[in-house]
DNA sequence: CGACCTGCCTTTAGACCCAA
DNA sequence: TTGGGTCTAAAGGCAGGTCG
């Protein structure tokens, strides 16, 4: 069922019955073809549309270099979505709108709520599947990164079964190129099992090791700095390795890898990043940082 | 005797192959 | 071309051996 004036999914649309007639935040509920468009409930449409105007009316009488507000949702992204105010309906089209839709995965039945905030020059949006907010695909946190960046994320050494959704693959972009002496070797993301929190038992996959020594010399063993950035606290503990001789793994000692799990109050089912970065002094520091 | 290192076994993901 | 089965390599975990 399609309400027959506006075209939305379901019933005919029940008129608002607020102080001033002018909703400040309402839902729009997406059909089949909504990569398309997504018209606007004829209910709403005519405060959205003046409400638009308004803006416009704002930002040329400013000076501003963008008239047309975007729609900017939840996660700061904004599309430069364009609308349209006809007689007989209302609708955001073009191919921003496309974007956002692919963006966001949207499909018929997911809503798309709008809220009204005058402080904010741009639409804001949030998009929801039943009672659950809909995330940006995991891809689309690595979009700004260079080919570089982009295949340097690509190789990371992720354990099985873990999903990333957009934040969690954020935080990872954000924590890889946060190191300054980041060596760029390949990114290690591993969850701390019971192994590694009860009997301090601490092994970098071969593969990582092997990229490692692109970069660096990397003797059978050495004296090696693990470090842990937590906000705030920056925790530094010296230790020491050993490459297993047979299948080439960076075996971290136990005794100063249960120290430093203690002094940075990791715990099992923590997700790190764990990345390499050469000291001033030449020496090598293996960094932890908490995804999760 | 205890701590730690090394090697082996199990599990699992990805590669590869073949048939429908 | 695709889906299912098989093979293989690597990661994870365990346990035995060694050394202080």
């Amino acid at each position: 069922m399609v309400c027959p004036l506006c075209r939305c999914p379901g019933a005919p649309c029940v008129p608002f019955a607020g102080d001033h007639g002018v909703p400040e935040a309402f839902d729009v509920v997406l059909d089949e073809n909504c990569f398309r468009r997504m018209y606007i409930p004829c209910n709403v449409r005519a405060s959205l549309a003046a409400y638009i105007q308004e803006h416009r009316n704002v930002a040329q009488m400013s000076g501003y270099k963008r008239i047309e507000p975007a729609l900017l949702t939840f996660e700061s992204r904004s599309y430069a979505a364009v609308f349209k105010h006809r007689g007989r309906y209302s609708k955001f089209c073009g191919a921003a709108w496309n974007e956002l839709t692919q963006d966001y995965a949207l499909s018929a039945g997911d809503r798309v709520v709008f809220t009204l905030d005058h402080s904010v020059f741009d639409l804001k949006v949030e998009t929801y599947r039943g009672g659950h907010r809909i995330f940006p695909t995991p891809d689309c946190a690595f979009e700004k990164l260079t080919d570089a960046k982009y295949q340097l994320v690509c190789s990371a050494v992720m354990p099985r079964g873990l999903q990333f959704n957009y934040h969690d693959n954020q935080e990872f972009v954000t924590s890889l190129f946060r190191t300054s002496f980041f060596l760029g070797c390949m990114p290690y993301v591993h969850v701390l099992t019971p192994t590694n929190t009860e009997k301090f038992l601490m092994k970098i996959p071969k593969a990582v090791v092997s990229s490692l020594k692109v970069f660096i010399d990397v003797p059978m063993s050495a004296n090696v700095c693990l470090e842990a950035f937590k906000g705030e606290l920056h925790v530094i503990t010296p230790s020491s390795y050993s490459l297993g001789k047979k299948d080439g793994r960076m075996v971290i000692a136990r005794m100063t890898f249960n120290q430093f799990l203690a002094a940075a109050s990791y715990a099992k089912d923590n997700v790190f990043l764990i990345t390499f970065k050469e000291c001033r002094d030449r020496s090598v520091s293996t960094v932890f940082q908490q995804l999760k």
